[in-house]
This record gives C-alpha cells, structure tokens and sequence, in this order.
DNA sequence: TTATAATATAAGCATTTACTTATATAGGGG
DNA sequence: CCCCTATATAAGTAAATGCTTATATTATAA
C-alpha cells in the first residue's frame, strides 16, 4: 500500500510551473530515462550551455533532479525520492519516447566519457 | 484498456505551464469538485472578478474547462474529455480536499441560485 | 604552476505574466 | 424601454522569466 501524502496548492502548483517549460519538462524527459551531464543535455536540446545550467538550477533548487560530480563533468539524474514523484511519473510517461534520440547521441559518439 | 495517446512535449508543457499558477490550480481544483459560476470563484479563492474571469478564459482557452451560461450567471466545470484528462486528475488528486470550504460557502448561503 | 575543458554564475534585456482599475456586454425584472 | 446584476474585456503596470554575453569556478592534465 502507498501512502498518499497530501501536498498544499502552492507546492504542487510550484513543480507544475517548472515542469510547465518546454525545455525544461525536457530535460526532465531526458533525466528520466537516464543520467546525463551538461554538454550531452546541450547538445540533445539544442541550447547554450548557460541556458541548460540555469534550468538544471531551478530543478535542482526543487529537489526534482540531483547531481553527481564526475571529474570536470556533472551529471544529473532525476530525484525519485521526490514528494511528488508519483505525479511527476505519470506525467513524463504521457510523453512520446526519446529513446531514438539518445541512441542517435550515440552513434555520433557525442557522449561524454 | 486505456488507449494511451502521446501528446507532445509542447502541448502537455502548456498544459502544466497553466496549472503551474496557484490561483489556477484552485480553480480546477474546485471546478473538478462541482461545477461553479465565477461570483462563486471569486468568494472562495478572495480575488477579484477580473482576476478570476481572466484565468477562466485562459483555462477556457485551453479546453481545460467548460463553460454554461444560466442566466446572468456562468458556472464553469472541468472538461473530463480533455486529451490529458487522466495526468490532471492524477494531480488533483495529490491536494487535500476541499469539501470543506464548498460546505462552508453553503452555510453562509454565499452560492448563487 | 599553467593551460584547458566543463560547468556555474552574473548582468542585461526583451517578453510574458498576473494583477489593478475602468469600462463594455449580456441577460432578467420592473 | 431602463435599471441592475453577473461577467467579460481593455489598458496599464510592476514583477517574473528565459534567454544572451561575459566572466568566474572547478577539476584535470601537461
């Protein structure tokens, strides 16, 4: 059995607004499947790297992903610890899979390390 | 079996970009309950009429919400056919309830008709 | 130590947003 | 028809937001 914790309005309604972000619900997206560090998040959206690093702070701030240093890289992963991560889940799930696209990363051999 | 039906990134990040506001979550969150007319909104959630009208349309806009005139007065309810339909409700019902305060509005005899 | 690569942060800016106040619209009752 | 009530819309504004460019930080490697 799952326990059901209630959150408040402003709580819910604050992970709602930064997951309400094209690129930042992508992001999301992307850390959901797997763990990936800055550069391969800017190539796989198409953005500046300050750009990515401002979002992956908002999320970060919320608890909604978390960061692990691997010498000169960062990598982030979604926090599946969070209080709402159930509803995050349902969320991400509704989105068409973005497996084609990391596999393309790979051919390319753009992954880091 | 539930057809899943993928929507994409932008379409669901609107969405979310919509409930993502405190006073808009409420209201869905009150329209998903019963169906309400604005004056009604505007006891429960103390805003303003223009600010509540103001995000009804943008909720209207969306298709999040549907909208029946009865007289003079308007009452909105949730659009249960919304292609999301199933991650809304999935949100909503992470909040408390809030049975209480439309009981509350009743005894003081504040709902319209 | 110095150079380099990955990432973070700061400052600036154009756009969006959520309210306010004022006014328009629409329907019901006299 | 006129008046009243409920709601919608318009215009204005302060604050928030998501980018850009420039620079700082951090770790690795030479």
């Amino acid at each position: 059995m799952t326990i059901q914790t209630k959150v408040t309005t402003e709580e819910l309604s604050s992970v709602l607004k930064l997951l309400g972000e094209k690129t930042r619900l992508s992001i999301m997206q992307y850390v959901y499947e797997r763990e990936l560090c800055v550069c391969e998040l800017v190539e796989l959206l198409s953005m500046s790297q300050p750009a990515i690093s401002q979002h992956l702070r908002k999320l970060k701030d919320a608890k909604l992903v978390q960061e692990k240093r691997r010498g000169n890289w960062v990598y982030y992963k979604i926090n599946d610890e969070h209080q709402v991560y159930y509803v995050i889940e349902k969320i991400l799930n509704e989105l068409p899979s973005i497996e084609d696209k990391l596999q393309e990363l790979e051919r390319q051999n753009l992954l880091c390390k």
